[in-house]
DNA sequence: ATGGCGATTTGTAACGTTTTAAATTGTGCG
DNA sequence: CGCACAATTTAAAACGTTACAAATCGCCAT
């Protein structure tokens, strides 16, 4: 079938030797640059025996598709964007979660850009630039806000993205968030059902739906109870750890100092534990913490600290399928939106206790 | 000069209310398409009056270029890719150095993306697959082999790449690596001059070119004094943080532990703390640690231990500077490696008397 | 006037793909 | 035998950009 003249033409991209390309397989099958295309793309108007035969040649040559032709074409990216913000350096936030989107793209035609968001707050300016410039087909965000502006303009656009996170927005939006009212509620429990008469919580940074949730759950469970508690002010989540343990410290030079602590973050939770130290107390002895553990640091590096999981990694894959299934032109929210349960990791009385202090 | 029955052709790409593209502005101007590319080129064969009046056009109704266009027809992606490992979840080394290139390629036409390998271990397949492909203009990738098969690969093809890291192959790269010989020889020579008189390595993971400079800078001053010294055996600084503590509480029921350590990270350091405090020993006091510091953590939490910094994020920025200077075609390897200097954060014994135990 | 020269601008083709419409087959049927 | 019709293949155009060669213009020396 291949005529021989036409297995190098002059000019051709087989002959100067560089990537193969649609014509080097229409060379060498003998059949038209168009045939091939709508075979590789297992178009149902091609004949089955040329659609195996192509694809066998393709395979035979490593082909592999231009990327920049087919976005010239068809105006999709096949770019999957990350808006990551600063603050998620710390403990491999960012890491983990795009590992799991990676994951999710794996096999996929999906390549994975990361927008960094390190100098200027107002990430809003980011998402514009993406939308109008046509930089991805979707965008994977987080930290979202009640009634985030991003959310807004995506949704207004019709953009395809998820969050890390809920919003108060009265139209609905891909998202997956973490039960962070679940989270806070057990945690505030744990510590009551262990006897401390005043947990407190360190709470989110200010203006983030999940710091709401968490607040909520820490509310609940205090009332529920009857018992008294304590925000710590001054600091959040996002304080730097040497701030966190300072406050500690310093309340507890104060009167009536809470016993419990519900941290949502590792970093919080031992710097918590090195300020109480600083104080002489005893974690586990005098006071206890209930904490969020996102790596396996924590429970090695203070085993005496109950701790609730929550899986990043699988947060990110989870992100990746469901923004890949809303780029699919899905938008059934009961497939795209998910929320994932907290996983308590209690430690039993007998298991804290056969580790000398 | 710009003809109005011009100013909406039939068919343009201003008329169909989409982005505009350099045809939009040569309508608007009344020039060629040709011309405007070259002009917003600052091409020195278009007056400086056009190109002025190009340009202010441009910016006028918001044009940015097509870069799936640009990359067609010039080959070059304008992309930067990163080379993430698993490895790399911990403590925020991959945000760290992420941030760094995204900082220096602020202002630039790249975008970074983030090739992860974190299935396949092998991941010179990925480095592959960028090559041929053409993925990428450049690539970044750390943890090298002192005969690694990356950079062979890179270095024989031609490929601009910068390491995390240096290498021992004949052939000169563009590397930015942080003198680890120095950073454990300090490290373990202020332990040394705190007294201790056993110092022992936690030794990095086995192959890599930095586990050879850490080795190297122990044992230099170790032998420079002439004290006893132990390499801990079974674990090393990519074991988890479980590991490494359990691995020095059964060392402590040996005889002759060691009373000092030299931790290259963080988790490391803890962990060791941790498994120290199980013993009933007390950092300061019957045992010193001596860290490399990556984060803020490490200093918030545990005062006491001597750290010696390195900035990651300072040194994904030099790499992603030094890659885009490989990429504008310089082979000065004197502006294309930099060896990073460790920055030593010992405590004054009165800084470290006057906190409270 | 004619030719030539520098300074500026322009038309055409190409990158590799997909889309639209049209052409080429083969087949059954009147 | 010719025609409709399905099945398969094909040619041409387009996406937005840049490289190349060629064209236009004014101006000066011939």
């Amino acid at each position: 079938m291949a005529d021989p003249s036409k297995l190098v033409r002059p000019g051709s991209a087989a002959e100067k030797r560089g990537k193969p390309t649609l014509r080097t397989i229409a060379d060498i099958t003998g059949l038209a640059v168009t045939t091939v295309s709508r075979a590789l793309a297992d178009a149902p108007q091609i004949s089955i025996e040329t659609r195996h035969r192509v694809r066998q040649v393709a395979l035979d040559i490593g082909y592999s598709p231009d990327r920049a032709a087919q976005r010239l074409k068809t105006g999709r990216t096949n770019v999957i964007a990350v808006l990551l913000a600063p603050h998620e350096e710390i403990l491999g936030y960012g890491t983990s979660v795009m590992a799991g989107v990676a994951r999710a793209l794996q096999g996929t035609a999906y390549h994975l850009i990361v927008m960094p968001n390190f100098l200027d707050a107002a990430n809003i300016e980011a998402v514009n630039y993406i939308i109008r410039n046509g930089m991805a087909d979707g965008l994977i965000f987080s930290r979202t806000e009640p009634l985030d502006p991003r959310v807004k303009l995506l949704s207004e656009t019709g953009f395809p993205f998820v969050t890390h996170g809920r919003t108060e927005l009265a139209t609905a939006h891909p998202f997956v968030d973490y039960d962070n009212f679940t989270f806070a509620y057990e945690a505030t429990r744990r510590l009551i059902t262990k006897g401390r008469r005043k947990p407190a919580l360190i709470s989110g940074p200010a203006g983030f739906t999940f710091t709401g949730h968490i607040l909520h759950g820490f509310m609940t469970a205090v009332r529920e109870a009857g018992c008294a508690y304590e925000i710590l002010s001054d600091i959040d989540l996002d304080s730097p750890a040497g701030a966190i343990r300072d406050r500690i410290r310093r309340r507890q030079a104060d009167g009536d100092p809470p016993d419990g602590f519900a941290c949502g973050g590792e970093v919080c939770a031992l710097a918590t534990i090195t300020g109480m130290s600083d104080c002489g107390l005893t974690l586990g002895v005098e006071y206890d913490i209930v904490a969020k553990q996102t790596s396996p640091l924590l429970g090695a590096i203070q085993p005496r600290v109950d701790t609730i999981y929550e899986d990043l990694t699988d947060t990110g894959e989870h992100m990746g399928r469901i923004l890949l299934r809303r780029i699919g032109g899905s938008t059934d929210t009961s497939e795209l939106q998910l929320l994932l349960e907290p996983e308590l990791r209690f430690k039993t009385e007998t298991a804290v206790g056969d580790r000398a202090v």
